[in-house]
Order: C-alpha cells, then sequence, then structure tokens
DNA sequence: TGTACATCAGTGAACGCGCGTTCACTGATGTAC
DNA sequence: TGTACATCAGTGAACGCGCGTTCACTGATGTAC
C-alpha cells in the first residue's frame, strides 16, 4: 500500500464521476466545473477532459450511470414481488439518495443525448418500469407505465424542489402511497 | 410616435422580462446572462441589474410571473367548467406554451425563494388547483390535487424533456387524457 | 408660461474571476525479445 | 533476468472569453413655485 502520490491513478474515472455527482449534489448541476471536480480528486482538471472528451461526456456518463442505477432499483422491487406502487416508492427514493444523477438524468441540454451509452441505460430502466406495469395491469401495460413514471416522477421533482413542503424521506413515502391511493381510484370513486 | 432612441424606456422591467424568457426558450436557463437579455433590448447591462437587483432577482421575477400565468389558466378551466382532467390539460399546455417560465418555476437554486411576490404566486397558482381538485373529488381534494399536480407535472416534464418520444402538442394532449384516464382507474380495475 | 430643482433611469468604463480547451511535455506501465 | 520500446495517463502553463458587479456619471422627466 503506497503511500505516496502515484501517478497513474488506476481508478481516475470512477472516482471523477463520484465527485461530480458529490459536487452536484451539495451545489447544483450549473455549478459543476471540471476544475472542482478534478480538485476533489486531487488531479489537474485536463485530466478529466482527457477521460470524459469535455465537459459535457462527464455529464453524460453520470446520466447514463443514473438510469443504470434506476434500473437495477426497479428491478430489485419487482424481484421482491412488490406491486406497482412500490415501484414509485422505489422511484422516489432513488430520486432523493442519488440526486446528483436524478437531476442530471432529465435535462437533455447537458448532455450528449445520441451517445449510444446512454441511448442503451435510458431504454434499460423504460423496460424495467414497463415490466413492473405488466405485472400490474397487463391489459394496459404501456399507459399505465406511463402514467406511473409520470406520477411518480412529477411527486418525486415537485418534493424534492420543496413544493411539497419539508418533508424527510419517510414522511416523503407515506404522503407518497397515501396520494397515489386517492389519485388511482379517481375512477373508482366517481364510478367512471 | 417618436423614430429616435429613448433615453428612458417607459417599459423596461416588462421587455427585459420578455428577452429573458426568449433567451431560456431558445437556449435553455443555465444560457441565459444580464448581457444577452440586455442586449436583446438594446439597453445596456448594468440598465438590468439597476431594475431587478441581481441576475438571480430576473430569475425570481420570471417564475413569479410563470406562477401567475398558470394560475390564470387553472382558473379560466375551472370557470369553464372543466373536470379536472381538463386542467391537467391545461397545466401540460402551460409547461409547453410557456416554457422559459415553467423551466424557471421548479428550479429553487436560481431564485431568491423568500422573494414576497415569489412566494404570494405560488399560492395563488396552488389555491386554483385545490379548488379544480375539491370540484372534483371534494371527499379527498388534498390528497387529489396533490396527486393531480404530480402526475400533470411529472407528465409536461417527461414530455419536454424528449422522454416521451417526439410529440407534438396535440398528440401530447390525447396522449395525456388516454394515459390519466387509465392511471386514475387502475384502484377500479383492480377492485380495491 | 417659464425657471429651478429633485429624482432616478440608464450609461460607459473598468474590475477581477472562473471557466473549458489546447498543447507540448513527462512519467509510469507493460510487453517483446 | 535485463533491456528497448510503444503506449497512454496525467501535467503544467497558457489562451481567450463571457460573466456579474461596481461606480461615478449624465440625460430626461415631472413637480413646485
Amino acid at each position: 500500500m503506497a503511500r505516496v502520490a502515484k501517478y497513474h491513478h488506476g481508478n481516475l474515472r470512477a472516482a471523477l464521476l463520484d465527485a461530480a455527482a458529490s459536487e452536484i449534489a451539495e451545489h447544483g448541476a450549473g455549478a459543476m466545473s471540471l476544475r472542482k471536480v478534478a480538485a476533489r480528486v486531487g488531479v489537474t482538471h485536463p485530466a478529466a477532459a482527457h477521460h470524459f472528451g469535455d465537459k459535457t461526456g462527464v455529464l453524460t456518463a453520470l446520466a447514463a450511470e443514473g438510469y443504470r442505477r434506476l434500473a437495477a432499483r426497479l428491478r430489485e422491487a419487482r424481484a421482491r414481488g412488490d406491486e406497482l406502487l412500490e415501484s414509485g416508492v422505489a422511484y422516489v427514493r432513488f430520486a432523493h439518495d442519488e440526486r446528483a444523477y436524478f437531476e442530471v438524468m432529465y435535462r437533455p441540454e447537458l448532455l450528449h443525448v445520441d451517445d449510444p451509452e446512454l441511448v442503451e441505460a435510458k431504454a434499460t430502466s423504460s423496460r424495467e418500469l414497463g415490466a413492473s406495469a405488466d405485472a400490474t395491469v397487463p391489459a394496459r401495460a404501456t399507459d399505465i407505465a406511463r402514467g406511473a413514471w409520470s406520477f411518480a416522477h412529477g411527486f418525486a421533482t415537485l418534493w424534492l424542489s420543496g413544493n411539497l413542503g419539508d418533508l424527510p424521506l419517510a414522511a416523503a413515502e407515506d404522503e407518497f402511497r397515501r396520494v397515489a391511493r386517492a389519485f388511482t381510484s379517481i375512477g373508482a370513486a366517481r364510478g367512471a
């Protein structure tokens, strides 16, 4: 175990992504710069450009990783045998826990939107959500998947931007379950 | 009608807000600068700072105006006698038509969140949405209002960020109605 | 109708700063022989 | 086990740029008398 600084970092790419995520979580996506991210890792800033091509490349890699992590969470929820409602909760929890990733995933103006890694990661998480909807309401799975996505995405965004009041995670989850149950029962309540 | 450039603009504040909205609609909130906005109006950039205090002040005024315009649309939909579903459509249409306002309203890190004008405008639009929910399902109006807001907000955000495919406005509205009907009937479909 | 004056909207120049990108380079690594 | 060499990760210095803010100022307006 060398105590001296190594010229070759060994795992710089991953370390830079972690640093970028921390920077964004703390100060927002607008405040992220190659220089700050590189400084966090203890490396010169052109090293970051070397690994990702340019600044947009860093954010694109971050978004792709975000879609992969989201897909994993949805997959786990489904493997657990959870209902669609719990996939929504998993979505909200993801937005909270991995806030920096979440913030970047839906901001195409910050990304190389045609990046193949990004496109594939996006498709994967879409597929996971579709599968969850299919398990709940097979007949209209496509519409239900879009509905669930819209609902969970909107709730997460409004919550994290402070528009639902200052709820801690556990309270937000309860709120989500209650509001979701009420909202998905409008049709029944009105006899439609 | 004077053809010469006037020293006093007469309506500079409103003109600057319009210019800022155009700039954001065309290039995103991150690309907006006092200098570009002032140049659009044909004025020096400290003039903008003079009117709004600082750059954040411009964005805050924009967000407040956004909440007011949204409230007006929801009010109109309710006055028309529309159901809650159509308030959702109005929300999606607002996000599309007034994209720059919409983009800035849910980004607290860009705003003076304690600005009284902003806080009041926000409360007003919240009240309008509550009233629409109350007209549809009085018993659980609070939960329904949050649900409808989450749903419409998520749908609008996903649509505008390209995550629902490349739908023009009319198609997006149809899609919204169909998905909303399916999603709000899950409870009924499963006999819950 | 005319003059003095207070107000304040907008100017113009200057400031210092952090940024992404470029480029010639150097140090470390691993492979061929 | 040793040497030569290709590869490429990361350095360091320099670049030009657009930015928000500051500040002393000037020009236009409207009101008091």
